[in-house]
DNA sequence: TTGCTCCTCACGTCACGTGAGGTGGC
DNA sequence: TTGCTCCTCACGTCACGTGAGGTGGC
């Protein structure tokens, strides 16, 4: 005429660890035990289990149903509380969700900012990792702007630099710093942003100076990084030219 | 020219908690460090520390991450398998917070099922208690049923039945259970869902049957047992009459 | 004896967060 | 000396889940 810890759970639609927890937790009174020293759980036990799991359903942290327990009823703030972290993690995943659903649609790279699929195909290691840095340094209407940027087909100085060997000569830097230069300067015009990167973003104007500067030095060979300190002296994009 | 724990973390918009875990979980390699013990972090470390990131951001477990950087390439069930975790996840936690956004305008007190704040006004510790196992017993339906039926004022039986004390004369339990019968014909009339409870709902017959029984036997008084017993046995609703 | 249910520790989960206790350069 | 940053363990978080090792009745 009793329940078994088994029992009680299955009638409160929960599990044996869960009961025994809440044992340990204080939020559920021990009942009486047989002499084998089984629980009996007694009709007041499953009462008030399924207030605490009905608590517990309604995302209250347990300490918060022990606390509820005890005052008869829960405040409204707290459970006003309770709403607004929940529609806050709703907002957080189904924004999550969709850039997911955006990354499995375009078939891209995980790693790559979504829709930089196709556009990053044939870049190389170190375009794409300047292409994770730009993510982050970015604002988001510059990262949309930039992948159309890259939408349009390389320019032959373009494909040149990304395949310019560590000894390239002096005659064959002088003559992409030029051409480059001249691609640049087009972009400057056609996308004033790109004269001061970043401004919407996370940083500041120095951070994103040295972290791209840095990368530079990490991420392309002797005769690139060559190529770009000609290039940006005479644009004077940035200070660090020598 | 390079960068601490804290400003690598801060250019990858994390932690130095993080960034040690991943440490260890292998998931970043360590860097060169300094006669001190410092750490000094390069560009590749950053663009490692930005991936990792790109992928936890997206759901995927570290474990998981570790195995799409062995493989360049996370595939595309992994990601699907994620997605339908997070729908999964945005539903439960919408009915949720809807849920609770009912309580909230009703003003109930929490334990109760949503939408029998006003109904359970001034009913009985026992009734309450009662509510909680329907709650749990009945299917939807029948719990929108209920509330509807519980809406009606209590007859003068019921009032009577409610505060009836344990010592209660044999003349007054005989008219109770007359009336309460009448009540409860009246009641299987017009729902005839209340001849079979909670057959929509998770329990089987026998559950149900021995749950009542139970619980009646707990929460109330001798005198309000045997009229309960009186009533169900012209009745013959459920077969546990004597 | 075998199977089944129940019991109580004690430790594991997941992705970090939080001290505790110590070092190095200004 | 004081403050600041960095370092490495080691333990805490939250709500349980999962064995390990043992008991009791058929």
């Amino acid at each position: 005429m009793t329940w078994s810890t088994r029992e009680i759970a299955h009638l409160a639609g929960t599990t044996v660890s869960t009961v025994r927890h809440y044992h340990q937790e204080n939020l559920l009174d021990e009942p009486d035990r047989g002499p084998n020293g089984y629980k009996h759980y007694e009709v007041r036990h499953l009462v008030q289990l399924l207030r605490v799991r009905r608590l517990a359903e309604l995302g209250m942290p347990l300490e918060q149903i022990a606390a509820v327990d005890a005052a008869g009823t829960s405040s409204a703030p707290q459970l006003r509380v309770l709403a607004a972290q929940l529609t806050e993690t709703i907002a957080r995943l189904e924004s999550t969700r969709d850039d997911l659903t955006r990354v499995i649609a375009s078939a891209a790279p995980t790693d790559l900012p979504p829709g930089f699929g196709e556009v990053a195909e044939n870049m190389s290691d170190a375009d794409r990792a300047m292409l994770l840095i730009y993510a982050r340094v970015l604002a988001p209407a510059e990262m949309t702007a930039l992948r159309e940027m890259l939408e349009a087909p390389r320019t032959l100085a373009q494909l040149a630099f990304a395949d310019l060997p560590p000894d390239a000569d002096d005659e064959l830097r002088e003559r992409l710093a030029r051409e480059l230069g001249e691609d640049l300067r087009r972009t400057h015009e056609r996308h004033p942003w790109t004269l001061d990167p970043g401004a919407g973003g996370p940083f500041s104007r120095e951070e994103i100076r040295m972290l791209f500067d840095r990368a530079i030095a990490e991420l392309y060979n002797p005769a690139q990084r060559d190529v770009l300190a000609r290039l940006r002296a005479p644009v004077g994009a940035a200070g660090a030219a020598s």
